[in-house]
DNA sequence: TATGAATGAGATTTCATTCAT
DNA sequence: AATGAATGAAATCTCATTCAT
């Protein structure tokens, strides 16, 4: 692993456990075993790096979500596999997620960070969903609802359990199970099996 | 209005817009008009008078909803009550609700404040959405579904709904109205008409 | 006891334990059990309180050191009974002792304090070691010795000896024996019996 | 001379004059010429600087004592020896000695610092005292004494000496002549000559 | 006599960032 | 590429003191 990438993880799980504002250079340079003075000099200052370090970390969410996707026979489907592989990516990285969380549009940490660019990976998981419910609609696996919100609403339900489970003292990962039956139940056209 | 009051105001409004790092002592105590020592003759530091901020928002939040959820005939309307002044309540405070969405055990803002009162609060919130349920549930106006983890879900795509409202750049506050429906969804037993 | 006379009683016990700069007005008053303003109000400000507090120490000393210099038969004896009756003083004002010790010239706690005052009564002090001293030096029980050096010696291993009992962890009350027989076999004539 | 080693002599100075409290680390960082950040950068905090500051100071006078008393050719001229020794090293370090008093456990600044490290390097001090006068009544100059005892209260009475002329308004340090003799007086078997 | 709200100077400490090596 | 000395802005918090009641 380069120092680059030895900085990069170091500055992943510490952004992760102490927050934007908790986490120094300092910090993150001895986590990495570095001199401190290579953080700024390989990204310039703390605010680039904690975007880059949630880029990186939706990018390779993008990708696991996407591949997940494939499987997908029809609408309904595809919302259900798009969120559970969301959940279950948040798991598989629990100790680094929460920075992603930090980063992310939806984050109460740090305001006045410019989001923009990390906002339009967001996006593009909107319109994932978007895509499926259209699809579900189409097949008639999904019932009627105003797309674009509800895809909102999926999103932010998501958002809210895995908050519930990361952050809060009453959540645990059991909880995903009924986040996937929340959505479905919200979607769909044939009754509960 | 006291000078004790004059600086919770500010505080209140500034941790909204600049988030607990981002607010300085300083700054609220010119806003509020006081000398800044005065903050701290009140409220002892930085930590206390943010939690305060916040305990005073949700004890008054909490008094709006239960004088509300009184109107409800079944235990599907008293969910539905409930999520509606909820979100209401978010509306009727723009400038300051933020605040409480920081300081609340969802937040990833300031990860090692000690959320624990606060946290006593929210899990009152979690309570009655709970008691809903299971009115819902004997009276047959909610479906089969396991009460704590889906009072969970019901908070989580609030806290989700909300934080897309007022964080991101997605919503606006008409997805409330999907909010509701997206639940309602999720829990009824009979189709929506 | 008069409120008057509480708040010196806490700022001597205060100021023995936490020193000059580690004492508040605020503890003060506290320990007092009065309202803060109080304080100002009958001592003016913190030093003046400071050197009111020592100097009602010293004066009470003084009483009690003059009291038994009385008994006194020959210089040695004299000098002998000061230095008892110094000694045991301070044991019996273990608790606020330590308060003349910072306010008296012989302090390194706050060195621009004025001393002016505490300082003519440590003078009386040294006073009458030498008039000791020389009534020792007439009457034949003490060595030839060159008087204001040797009575600020005396004084200065007095000082001393308090310090490391009071202050140090090398001491304990017992090392006031030997500082008695320490002082004595340095000025007398004739052999230690 | 590298700007570490000019921000310790620069505290050395003001502690000695101002003493703990009253030295602030602007004043250090302004009177040793570097921006005030460098003395966090290099020695933590106040505290552990003060610390270091007497640290050194008193390693090097343990090396000239030590130095010195090897001329000693018996139990008493190594007592005197050492207490000559003392003595002008303190007056040869006028200006900076009284950081060493206001660290070392006789003093009464600040009762709260941790004095155990420096607490160690001055019961060596005293243990050399032990080890002369053991020797001396061996070899026969030096009278039957408690050694424990007696050695504290000729650290004691050095102690009281040097507050008397550094910190006093009633000593000169033509008083240290009559230190050596006063403690000599009160050890020899031999009368003066 | 007694209270405590109110002030603001000033202290310590942290930390991102720069830059010479 | 890599280091860490050096800087100084800025933050929090303390606390003596004043003053209206």
């Amino acid at each position: 692993m380069s120092k680059r990438d030895e900085i990069l993880a170091a500055a992943q799980a510490l952004f992760a456990e102490y927050g934007y504002a908790g986490t120094t250079m300092r910090m993150i340079a001895e986590r990495a075993g570095v001199a401190f003075g290579l953080v700024s000099h390989y990204f310039g200052n703390k605010e680039k790096l904690f975007l880059v370090a949630g880029h990186e970390m939706i990018d390779a969410m993008l990708a696991v979500i996407r591949q997940d996707m494939q499987k997908a026979e029809n609408g309904l489907q595809a919302v259900d596999i798009f969120v559970a592989s969301y959940l279950s990516f948040t798991l598989a990285n629990r100790a680094t997620f929460p920075t992603l969380i930090r980063c992310s549009p939806f984050s109460d940490d740090n305001p006045h960070l410019d989001r923009q660019k990390i906002g339009v990976k967001f996006e593009e998981l909107i319109r994932e969903i978007e895509a499926n419910l259209r699809r579900g609609m189409d097949d008639g696996t999904i019932a009627r609802v105003p797309v674009r919100d509800c895809a909102l609403m999926i999103y932010a339900s998501m958002v809210g359990a895995v908050r519930t489970v990361f952050l809060s003292p009453f959540g645990e990962p059991g909880l995903f199970d009924e986040t996937r039956r929340f959505i479905l139940r919200s979607l769909r056209t044939t009754p509960e099996v």
